[in-house]
DNA sequence: TCGATCCTGAACACTCATGTTCAGAATGCT
DNA sequence: AGCATTCTGAACATGAGTGTTCAGGATCGA
């Protein structure tokens, strides 16, 4: 997938891209004319794929936390792409969207709170930011080999919510 | 500063990078004559503001994770620069050298379990990508103005510790 | 004032990613 | 088999970034 290689190397050639893919350099010219209509296109995917995974754990009653986050941590290689792709920050519909983006999971956070699984201490887009940060740390250990994919949203949680209960059993310190 | 116009734009030109440092290209290819030169010395300034940072928050008694939060926000910058290159998770001496600097956080969250200031229950790993990663939150925001430079240590702790006093009270949702 | 040092703008060659075109092969459908 | 669609490899032009050189200007201390 595009969005792999060009996380590991957001200046990778097209011909790299293309190759990865496993198509020729002609053929994806012919999907996305130019360099940026293909950015684009994976830049919209990506975020069309965190906003399915927010809207998804949104549905549904009980621990909305628990289920956004592990929602967001399978995501973590798209979530990655848009964070490490400085361009986007100065395109105005890509950042409009991606705010569009917070506020669906500023709403989650919001009944998270109700529910109280989420202290109101904090402000809510201070939450937000925190939350898609420590998802991305997960993402990355579990790339690294360094954390169990199942491991990984009790790890956030806990951090998130000081929820001690939400720490993995194969991972506390308990000494 | 180098550092900055790299961390807005990885893949910004030498003459965008020598006219932001206010200098001619010619000179700034006097100082590194090649870009990856000049990469892997931002890199290694970023790495040495960091551990120095971190190493003199780590001495003088008392609250050690207020300090090395509070040293580390300033320097946001820097680890934005280093964590947003992906070209230096594949370089052997820079990886190794961040890894030493890992460690001395580790080192310094040690010290700061054994004050209680912070959770045993996590793993050091943990805490330490958890830290830098909300440190580089923090810092993106206050770049972006939403948050005040001295609030900013206050919410990375009570997000790291759960210690709701650590929360500025400009900044708290009492309601 | 002289000399040393550093900086500067301009010019140049070179490499490389990009975008385009096209004839032919592969695939799939009827 | 015939046809349409898609993919492919190769070739080419182009532009942009890079690295180099150099003659001249600026700065500063002796």
């Amino acid at each position: 997938m595009a969005t792999d290689v060009l996380v590991a190397e957001p200046g990778a050639t097209l011909a790299a891209i293309a190759s990865a893919a496993g198509v020729s350099r002609t053929t994806l010219h012919s999907h996305y004319p130019t360099r940026q209509a293909l950015l684009r296109a994976v830049a919209e995917r990506a975020m069309r794929v965190c906003a399915e995974a927010i809207s998804g754990a949104a549905e549904g009653g009980g621990d909305v936390l628990a289920r956004v986050v592990a929602a967001l941590v399978p995501v973590g290689a798209h979530l990655a792409f848009l964070w490490r792709n400085p361009s986007f920050d100065h395109d105005p519909e890509l950042g409009a969207r991606w705010l569009e983006i917070e506020g669906e999971l500023r709403d989650v956070l919001e009944v998270a709170r109700e529910e109280g699984s989420l202290s109101a201490d904090l402000p809510d887009w201070w939450s937000v930011h925190a939350l898609f940060a420590l998802v991305y740390v997960a993402s990355e250990n579990i790339f690294l080999g360094r954390l169990a994919p199942l491991d990984a949203p009790g790890l956030v949680l806990a951090t998130l919510t000081s929820r001690r209960d939400a720490i993995p059993a194969r991972i506390g310190r308990p000494r």
